[in-house]
RNA sequence: CGCGGGGUGGAGCAGUCUGGUAGCUCGUCGGGCUCAUAACCCGAAGGUCGCGGGUUCAAAUCCCGCCCCCGCUACCA
């Protein structure tokens, strides 16, 4: 079978703050899982994303911090890239939303879109800041909410309240930039014309299989409500700008960030192509029907991932559509949602200065909210390394290696034939590789891991009931082939284990003198291979 | 208010589409083993499956109503 070309598409980080457990268990850790996996399996994978440099929480970071919105993409850019470092997130390129590439790829996103008629110029009325001279977005109108009372209300929606809320309907509306009071003026705006586009969009929903049920019911019910026409410029001075010939709506106009994020997966696959030589590669990936591509996202961004941009890409024509959107709910800590501002969940740097990396990687995939909203404690993460992950398969490979090193001088045992039991166990941890091969490709990823460590398991009670310790003292030769058996499963479990603890498992390769892992099999482990020490 | 998801032994989760003795990991208790001891193996206890009603021989599962949590609701992305 020729290899498959797989995208894994990661959604974009904002680089306005530090992301915690909850993002990496949503979106992050994931993906990689996953394009480890598919890259042991022989498949051709692209794994992509970036920091998502634009946007009103760059431009509010930067304002609190009197600094410019340069100046915060400058400092949590590299901090983000330092946690893919540090945990093993295996991007083929992590990039970012402020390159020339980005911007001509989003030109010609937008250009095409407008060519083909789904872009278009609508009049609206927006509140002005005669002061300032420019036109207000809804987050920078405060007021009293009217439904509340609660001041200062922000134009979009009211944070005493939760409600929703549109800037005209604010009592005593002023500006956030100079407190002025605002006036309603005329502005014009590009806008993506989605009712266009909605009939394809809905059969092509209808017809996703294997879908998580919360997307794909998302998605449909959110095109059967019925789409609008859909802003994609802004009124500020920090975004992309708009393409030369179309920028003639006045000044102080970008191109809305939402519009221009989810182009950053496809911007970031050229920009791959163009570093290794080979400008044109990511059409393997983008324009071969045969290829798949897979979106890791929190839930929240569902919407955007499963309606926006394929209709855009829909309307672009030519480009592949996502294979699955396969969205997470969230990680909870203490039943409360991560978040700096709330000073719930500590930041990825603070655990990966305390934990080691594969350790993480285990609490966190041993918990991923695939199906519903998990929760999570600094007592369940340690639980979770030291009573599963060390109690399970470190202590495995330590007791195998343990009783090698005793009876048989650290070298791999020569076995006689093998008997039921052994054979048993080998099929077992075959048929375990093959389980889990299914249960990642369908990307549940933490049934998985389960399928692994209950494989671990199995090796485990394999020693108990063939007592290896035991016949070391009257029968070397049965000894040597249990020590073998269990080497060779240890082998298959290094393959299992290596999507999610990548660390771990290379350097037990070494330990074992295996070259390093290129197969999603069990490598044998030849008699007499001299074997390295525990720690 | 509307839409989507979730609410299952002490903790964290599967199972619900395709109704039929409620499953997994951890914890607890008992036993085994002693190579490993941050242990391992075997067994047991522990659940009105959010609440109320309905359909059915049979409901965690299907239908109706309600409560709670998360997300979305187009200017956060």
């Amino acid at each position: 079978m020729p290899p498959r070309h797989i995208l894994v598409a990661v959604g974009w980080p904002y680089a306005s703050g530090s992301l915690h457990l909850g993002h990496l268990g949503g979106a992050y850790l994931p993906p990689d899982i996953f394009a480890r996996y598919h890259r042991l399996a022989g498949n051709r994978v692209l794994m992509v994303s970036g920091s998502d440099a634009h946007g009103t929480p760059i431009t509010i970071t930067a304002d609190q911090a009197g600094a410019t919105p340069q100046e915060v993409v400058d400092r949590y850019h590299p901090e983000i890239l330092g946690y893919w470092e540090s945990l093993g997130i295996s991007f083929d390129l992590f990039t970012t939303t402020m390159t020339k590439n980005h911007r001509e790829v989003t030109w010609d996103v937008f250009r095409t879109l407008r060519d083909h008629g789904y872009i278009a110029p609508k009049k609206s009325i927006q509140f002005y800041d005669p002061q300032a001279e420019r036109f207000l977005p809804d987050r920078y109108v405060e007021g009293t909410c009217p439904h509340c009372g609660y001041d200062p209300a922000r134009g979009d929606q009211c944070d005493n309240c939760g409600r929703t809320l549109d800037p005209d309907q604010l009592i005593g509306p002023r500006s956030r930039l100079t407190g002025a009071t605002p006036v309603p003026r005329e502005t014009e705006h590009y806008f993506l014309l989605l009712p266009k586009l909605a009939d394809p969009l809905l059969d092509w929903l209808k017809s996703r299989r294997g879908w998580r049920k919360h997307v794909q019911n998302m998605a449909i019910g959110f095109v059967e409500e019925g789409l609008i026409d859909r802003a994609i410029t802004r009124d500020l001075d920090w975004g992309i700008p708009i393409p030369p010939e179309a920028d003639t709506l006045g000044p102080g106009k970008r191109i809305y960030v939402w519009f221009e994020a989810v182009i950053g997966y496809l911007s970031a696959a050229k920009e791959w192509a163009q570093r290794t030589g080979d400008p044109e590669a990511w059409r393997a990936w983008w324009e071969n029907p045969d290829a798949e591509s897979y979106y890791f996202i929190g839930k929240d961004n569902v919407v955007f991932h499963t309606v926006v941009w394929p209709a855009m890409l829909i309307g672009y024509e030519g480009l592949n559509l996502p294979t699955d959107v396969p969205a997470n709910q969230y990680i909870t800590f203490r039943g409360a949602k991560a978040s700096k501002s709330m000073g719930v969940g500590r930041s990825i740097g603070w655990y990966a200065e305390r934990l080691q990396s594969d350790a993480i990687r285990y609490a966190i995939a041993s918990v991923l909210p695939e199906q519903s909203d998990t929760d999570l404690s600094d007592e369940e993460i340690i639980r979770r390394i030291n009573d599963e992950l060390v109690a399970t398969w470190g202590n495995l490979v330590n007791r195998v290696l343990s009783l090698v090193h005793r009876h048989f001088e650290g070298l791999v045992p020569t076995p006689s034939d093998l008997d039921q039991a052994d054979s048993a166990l080998l099929e077992r941890i075959d048929r375990a590789l093959t389980d889990e091969a299914a249960l990642i490709e369908a990307v549940e990823l933490r049934a998985g891991l389960r399928a692994a460590m209950e494989a671990a398991a199995g090796v485990n009670a394999y020693l108990n009931a063939t007592e290896p310790w035991r016949t070391a003292k009257d029968d070397r030769a049965r000894t040597a082939t249990t020590l073998f058996v269990a080497l060779q499963a240890i082998s298959g479990l290094r393959t299992a284990f290596a999507p999610y603890l990548p660390f771990s498992t290379e350097s037990l390769g070494e330990m074992l003198s295996l070259p390093p892992l290129d197969k999603w099999t069990r490598p044998e482990i030849a008699a007499g291979t001299p074997l390295g020490q525990t720690e």
